[in-house]
DNA sequence: CTGAAAGCGCTAACAC
DNA sequence: GTGTTAGCGCTTTCAG
């Protein structure tokens, strides 16, 4: 592998002089510019970024730990999630390095990449009440960025999808077609986003004149696996919904199968709406009405805020409070309407 | 951050003993080393993870490249095959990479991650005849890896489901369901995996004295679009099949949908099969007969594969035919029988 | 058993 | 304009 002592030997140039030749110094002469150019062409030459990074302090590298276990996340959100990074990152000449939790104790991962000094920054998502990564990464003023809300501070970056004007949109658009009998099927309600979105289905139906009955909240897990034991659960009821409130597409086509297998006609007998809108929620059948949230569009914004931060605090910028409040960022929703309501 | 130099000051040693103290070398005193660890752990000590690199002169990572473009394939698929890959890395300490493909000239973005030396090794997918990322590689004697099959030599790892032997128990299952007339919805025959499962249906059709109508032989993209469109136009052949057999889960769904827009009863007036066993085709109505492979196995297998073949090449150690006959898997595959069939 | 010195490849401060 | 020196943090000869 050829080096800038290869190429400074050659030209008959120091080693800086090659460097600054290369980075386009003004103060060196055009003539060893051109000769330095060349020859780094012709022998091939490429900076070796270890040595680069090394020398930089800084890994040009942000981390993604994904959740090794809970499968239903792994699937086509996740993905795009990350592609959504990945573009972004890679865009800005800076590499994604993705870790898979293995610990049970979530924080050591991103302990050992933080004191490796493998990354810069984490992209974190699905944020949780008191989020312990938050409090941590936080606490080491260690930059991030997230898809998912982030309480209890203005001076923290992540988008959202604003998940309570989207559930009232669901609502809105369910009661429109004569429901008031509506279940909910939620994540663990510690994550932020399963709480957002059920307090935004009791907003509006209560600003509706409706209430949301209790016994039709049931908080379980992501996976379509849960909507479908909940759904059979709400469907035996004494008096059961008439429409039920995925949230997120899996539990919804979970939702839909439990139905069918009781002969239920959907869309008719019973309505059943997703979030995400990922690709499968178009080609199920029926097709699902959910709320659009433009993944890739998200993972390429949360990496923005987050490349801006960790620029910031190498350049020793401190912004103030309400520049921070920019950086969070919550997108307005559009509701697709499909065969399954 | 805390340094060797740091700790060699606080127990008056030199960096190069406070080096093999940790290290755990046994010309260290027994002292010395508790010494060393005892101000190590205390001082909050972690080696600089680029500085251990650049002087190993090696990255101790290696990278994926996910084709940014291509939608069906982003999906569920590589997500699995990623998890895999990443599992089996970080047993190993290794990192993951994850670039994503924006250049025209898909090569450039090897060739860029190469030159930094940014990744000790690679991990490929979806490979085709004559792949010009296999033969750009080893024409560089840069490690890498695959998920499918290499053609025209034994000394390159991969592992691969045998798609012929896979598709012959498809093949098998639906003519002993009764059908003859029997479609195939392919990936472009470029890729490699598509070729062979191609023959495969082809030989075991012969075997059982049919024939595959060209006709009845599809060849397009990986997405549910283009089951649904190919499925549509077989069935308005005059002589329409009774089987479609869809190259991956994806294409298969799309083909239940059109047949079912058709009217048709998926499982009695048409069966449908799949290939990958994605989470999905267990949830899909009906559920979809299909190939299981186990992609996230795959991903660790793949990765230990080029795990060590970089082990081998940094120790100079070079293997001989036979040995590297080894490194080509092919798997036995698992019919999943389901309602589509 | 320990330390001094060299070097991985690069950049930056400071002469000349 | 260019080169010398130093240093990023680590490992590895090689003396002592």
């Amino acid at each position: 592998m050829v080096t800038l002592k290869d190429i400074g030997h050659k030209v008959n140039r120091s080693v800086t002089t090659v460097s600054r030749a290369l980075a386009g110094c003004s103060d060196v002469s055009p003539d060893t510019i051109l000769i330095v150019r060349k020859a780094a062409e012709e022998m091939g030459y490429f900076p070796n970024t270890l040595a680069q990074r090394l020398q930089k302090q800084s890994a040009d590298t942000i981390g993604v730990i994904a959740p090794v276990s809970s499968k239903g996340y792994a699937e086509s959100f996740f993905c795009e999630f990350l592609a959504g990074i990945g573009e972004e990152a890679s865009n800005q000449g800076i590499d994604l390095l993705v870790a898979y939790a293995q610990e049970e104790d979530e924080l050591s991962n991103y302990r050992k990449l933080i004191s490796g000094r493998r990354v810069d920054g984490f992209i974190l998502s699905r944020t949780l009440r008191d989020d312990p990564r938050v409090q941590f990464l936080n606490s080491l003023q260690f930059p991030f960025a997230a898809f998912g809300m982030i309480e209890g501070t203005s001076s923290l970056p992540y988008v959202e999808e604003d998940g309570e004007y989207a559930m009232g949109l669901v609502v809105e658009h369910l009661v429109s077609k004569g429901h008031t009998r509506i279940a909910c099927i939620c994540p663990p309600l510690s994550v932020l986003f399963a709480a957002k979105r059920l307090s935004g289905v009791q907003a509006k139906m209560k600003q509706l004149g409706l209430v949301l009955d209790p016994q039709l909240i049931r908080e379980g897990s992501f996976d379509q696996k849960d909507g479908y034991e909940q759904t059979k659960s709400l469907l035996s009821l004494p008096n059961p919904p008439t429409a039920i409130i995925g949230f997120n597409d899996i539990i919804a086509f979970g939702a839909i199968n439990a139905a069918k297998e009781q002969g239920l006609k959907i869309g008719k007998d019973l309505a059943v709406t997703g979030f995400d809108d990922i690709p499968m929620a178009s080609m199920y059948r029926p097709a699902l009405t959910t709320i659009r949230q433009p993944i890739r569009e998200i993972g390429k914004m949360v990496t923005k805020l987050l490349l801006d931060t960790i620029k910031e605090k190498n350049a020793g910028i401190v912004l103030p409070e309400e520049a921070l409040k920019d950086r969070q960022i919550l997108l307005k929703p559009e509701l697709i309407i499909r065969k399954s309501t």
